[in-house]
DNA sequence: GTGAAAGCGCTAACAA
DNA sequence: TTGTTAGCGCTTTCAC
């Protein structure tokens, strides 16, 4: 017997199979109220004889696509990678499946991987860390839930997580300090300090005002995403006169990279890094970092798209604490300051 | 005045707007024939005044969506989202939009996570290291192409694209016998041997037989996916009597794993991985590994599936060469066989 | 060059 | 409890 279609059974075929209607086996499909046992019976058996599966798209027409679209800014970057699997596991058993739309650098970052999600008639979107204005946002969220996660803004319509960024940056300012360092430099992305509210602002300023507490003049090295920028980066500012005897980098992509430029300089200079991506920890690296909880950032973001789904209507807004993790990148003797 | 729809303009909105039919819209949407200057320049004012965005769904019901698919096994391994930028990459400045669904682990790995792509009806799949039957790829490619990356079968109605596994495990073991090496040990996934076609598989016979070939005894250490089960399944090898002095690990996760347990056992153990993901060449770790052209591959199953798209019935198998990398791993002195 | 109209597969309101 | 039916927004013949 040649299939139905040549895209496999619809729900039509299923009907005649079971010689019902088709409003009967879309009942079954959804668990509807109103199913004789007998005839959900006759209707499963002919789904599964048929090898039925539903189309999204038509579902989609009326409303629904079972999907959730995950916006990330950089798959390299193990601490999203994280926040997505715990996304993931959260709508693991659910009707829902996570599709994940890469975003392309550059200004206005993340906004055409979301249209994407959205022109695709997503049930919810979680966007990580987009670089685009809250009023967008506001805007894609009267229709669609959206959490958006890493930026501190609080919207009127959208959900937010955020770590905690304040206390982390304070807590490594902290720790560089008490170790005696004073020449202290802060390595992000340029463009840090463009959009007050994202991450990577927040600590930026936590340590401007660390340092200026400290007396200290801030020492700030710009430079752009990703390991090997930042290694050229730091292996300049080694080079100065008055290279610095610790480095706060933004996170620990960078961090890894300046590590690479201090351990081929031979440096006795101090890394912290941001995150604890899986590396990390590894004992060849040793950094000093702060742990996020990206997996139960992701679970809960994925959480508060379901509450909106059921109904809930008044935004949310989460803190998220992270907790210093110290290692050798800081401690070991190398990198103390002799002064 | 009020958005005519709660989820934006439709194609029937643009209509009225220009003050032309629907049917002229799509038209102009789809760059078809028969359409004057005059009435493109109309419809392409409304659709922006409108803030026009077709839907997907609706496209998907006559057949096409403007989106590929790409299956992912792991995205906790850069080997994988390296392939994933370099087919997202490709696609850039086309129409398609590039989404990832993630698979879950365990057998039929991947299954899952390509009916969900094909349920939304993608123009195209790539398959990533996908643990199913060829079979079951076969008939998916009847009405979707399909391009599978990684596993090193021939398809009659779909793509496939490979690394050389074969010459790449082979150059590990040459270099590993020409230090000296004599108990090495292969570092694998405990049912590697389960799929012929699967990169490991094939891996884990070149070892056995250039072990063969050199008169050792076989020592294959099976093991779990990630990093942390890598490093206990070696820790626990390190101790017994007559450790390896070498370990070709099947890929660089696992080796980095394995490195840890070396490091932290101060044993004077080889380390090999496979495909050069970006922490391997950190001069912390210094791991001598295989690399594989990752962006390239996933470039070229993009292209596969656009060349599919273009008329193409005819399947390709294509192998990728990799190159041996070798690092401080194998050649510090302290990881050279005393013997 | 332009428009009318059929239909893709599904859901949900309503009727029986 | 079950079936009929009206769309959802788009593409694509086929007339005009």
């Amino acid at each position: 017997m040649s299939s139905p279609s040549p895209r496999g059974a619809t729900i039509e075929d299923v009907a005649r199979q079971a010689g019902v209607s088709r409003a009967a086996v879309s009942k079954v499909l959804r668990n509807a109220y109103g199913v004789s046992p007998d005839m959900r019976e006759r209707v499963t058996a002919a789904m599964s004889a048929l090898d039925y599966r539903p189309r999204i798209a038509a579902r989609a027409m009326r409303g629904r696509t079972d999907t959730i679209g995950i916006e990330v800014p950089d798959l390299g970057n193990q601490f999203f990678t994280r926040i997505v699997g715990g996304a993931t596991s959260a709508l693991a058993g659910t009707p829902y499946q996570v599709v994940i739309a890469p975003a392309e650098q550059g200004p206005q970052q993340g906004l055409r991987a979301i249209e994407a999600l959205i022109d695709r008639q997503v049930d919810g979107v979680i966007a990580v860390s987009p670089r685009i204005a809250p009023s967008v946002i506001e805007r894609i969220s009267q229709h669609t839930p959206v959490v958006v996660l890493g930026r501190h803004d609080v919207g009127a319509s959208y959900d937010s997580i955020a770590g905690d960024d304040v206390a982390g940056a304070d807590a490594v300012m902290a720790h560089l300090l008490e170790l005696g360092h004073r020449r202290i430099a802060h390595l992000t992305l340029h463009d840090a300090d463009l959009d007050a509210a994202a991450p990577h602002a927040i600590r930026l300023r936590r340590y401007k005002s660390a340092m200026a507490e400290a007396r200290e003049v801030a020492d700030v090295l710009p430079t752009e995403e990703g390991q090997d920028a930042a290694y050229e980066t730091v292996r300049v500012a080694l080079a100065r006169l008055d290279p610095p005897t610790a480095i706060f980098a933004a996170h620990d992509e960078l961090a890894i990279g300046a590590l690479r430029a201090v351990v081929e300089a031979g440096a006795r200079v101090a890394v912290v890094g941001y995150d604890d991506v899986p590396i990390a920890g590894h004992p060849a690296l040793g950094l000093t970092t702060v742990r996020q909880p990206g997996r139960d950032m992701g679970a809960r973001a994925a959480g508060l798209l379901r509450e909106r789904g059921e109904g809930r209507t008044e935004p949310v807004h989460e803190l998220f604490v992270g907790q210093l993790i110290v290692r050798s990148s800081t401690t070991a003797d190398h990198v103390r300051p002799t002064s």
